[in-house]
DNA sequence: TATGAATGAGTATTCATTCAT
DNA sequence: GATGAATGAATACTCATTCAT
């Protein structure tokens, strides 16, 4: 699609993001999406098919670039395990903070999306956590992680935490410092509870 | 008079439980809660004043559940803090173990309750974590846990992590171990990834 | 049907007047009425087939005992056609001196009664007018009442004239000298504005 | 963009007057009122929030109508108080003859909406009785009118008998003819029965 | 007779999507 | 492409009536 003046686009997206934030996916219109972008509600058809597809846009995005991050960090041969889920999780963090509603908007609809299996979101975050798994195994291979885990709980107990705090993060008001959350997820990762 | 034949309020419960867990609280109709629990629409408002009532009830019951068994164990001084957790831990398991569906219903509906202050479940959130704080507290003054955790922040990551396993678990077919879950939970908890 | 002891049936009726009154035909439950009447929801149905019914009944107690007095004045020789008005109208201000929710009723529930010819009370209604013909017939037959006048709207006009200040009337708090109404009634309808 | 064909907010206004003649407004459904203006059910709330908006427009321009008339003919100096009633009725009569519809939804509906004192309609009811009681007065004071008057009830007692005789006009097939109606009218409210 | 829990048909309103301009 | 008025399917909730006890 060839991009617009004003890239209408991305406006309806970002828009998107808002809106939903604030309301979550299924109380949000399509005409406030709309309105927030400064385009007519019929415009916002142009653009996506449906409801729904801005939505899966939106995650769509997010966990390619993820994933795109991750391929990168897990292929490093100068970094150890340890330094690259260190390496995974500022990434992260850094999308966040640089856009908060979007955060909130993770960790309000993914559940949703998963469960309903729209789109290929479901894929999109499995891939993301297999390699974050092989990172896993690594360090397990290298003597450096427990071998005792099972890796797969482990991968979907992580991403729950992480979400979880990033609400946290993400409501509390004023915005606290995310890199006190981001050291304290790096800490409680490697160390857990105990001394 | 007609008498109240079994239980209906239970079994509109019950039925809600399945149902939400199937299709999500936005998506399920009252009339199919009424279809699933036996009795007719009217019915259902005779023991409930709408249908966001229904979902309260679900989280009600099982936050005042959970935090029961927080506070009783809690006092307990014949448990080391790391053995409360497990205590805990071991509870929560438990209940899901008993009705998969309710771990859903928990996982997808319980965002939706606290971002919206709908009921008290927010109220009986935060009574939740501020007692899990306590054990977390009471470890770091032992000097078992670390005292450089923001708890907080770890009470967030906890329960984030566990409801995301739970997820999965409940997800998956045929359900496997939930002890492996559990088992996998509390070694995480206490070492991290770590060796 | 034999009268009970407390007689349900009057108990149903006179609370069915309070609760029309005060939230019109329409938004009144029967549950309402049942409960100010101080029996079962059930039991209405026992002296009442249906709701409607119970309005019903209000109507034609109360044109029944209307037409009889009209009657019962009609033959009067005694009187002269004004006195004789005077005299129904006497009659029908006693009945809603006695029970002013009664009054409220009628001015609120009549049309709609007659509207959609529901029981006899259009045509009781009916019979009422035509008494009240009579005694204007006889008023321009004797020469007293003005020749020129319709008949059939003045009695139109007549009652919905009574019907409206005794709305007025019943609604004013504290309630006003009726006596003031009825007098100011009496003066209309024989003078008109003029002097 | 699809231009606003027509009149679509005058076509329901217009469809909502006899539907709501025909079967009284609480047995009306927005449904029928849309089929009855051509236009889809959600096109109505495009022009009305709710159902009951629609009544009370219809109340809203008739009482509007009705204000700015007696308005203009309390004013006039070249006319005595017998022809400024004269003046009135004769507007009133002739709105009613172009919509005898009309006729019938003011007579059913404005109690209701006055008891409930929904929107503005008794604010609008009374300005119109006060205007109307200014004639009156002036009447009396050039010792045209009888001084013995309770003018708030006469200004009701006329009001409520012009309604009911309306109400006869409008029910009865064919139409016969509003101007014997309003002949009569203005006799009566002048001399009365009395010759 | 009396009860009141149970029933289920009926309806106002919303909002994603379409389409005439 | 852009608009926003128009569409109509979908659904929570009410309440007159029934009927098992």
């Amino acid at each position: 699609m060839r991009k617009r003046e004003g890239n209408k686009e991305k406006d309806i997206l970002d828009a998107a993001v808002k809106v939903f934030a604030d309301s979550g996916y299924h109380r949000s219109k399509v005409t406030s999406i709309a309105e927030a972008a400064g385009v007519a509600t019929g415009s916002v058809y142009l653009y996506y098919p449906n409801k729904e597809s801005i939505l899966l846009k939106i995650f769509d995005r997010l966990w390619t670039d993820f994933t795109h991050t991750l391929q990168e960090t897990v292929k490093r041969s100068d970094y150890d395990p340890v330094q690259k889920l260190d390496l995974v999780i500022d990434h992260l963090f850094n999308i966040f903070v640089a856009n908060p509603a979007l955060a909130v908007v993770f960790v309000n609809e993914q559940q949703y999306l998963i469960n309903n299996k729209k789109g290929n979101i479901g894929k999109h975050y499995e891939n993301f956590l297999d390699l974050a798994e092989e990172i896993i195994h690594e360090g397990v291979k290298k003597k450096i992680f427990n071998p005792d885990v099972d890796v797969k709980l482990y991968r979907h107990f992580i991403t729950g935490g992480i979400r979880s705090v990033l609400f946290y993060w993400a409501q509390s008001t004023p915005s606290s410092s995310l890199d006190r959350v981001r050291l304290n997820v790096k800490l409680f990762l490697r160390n857990g509870l105990l001394l």
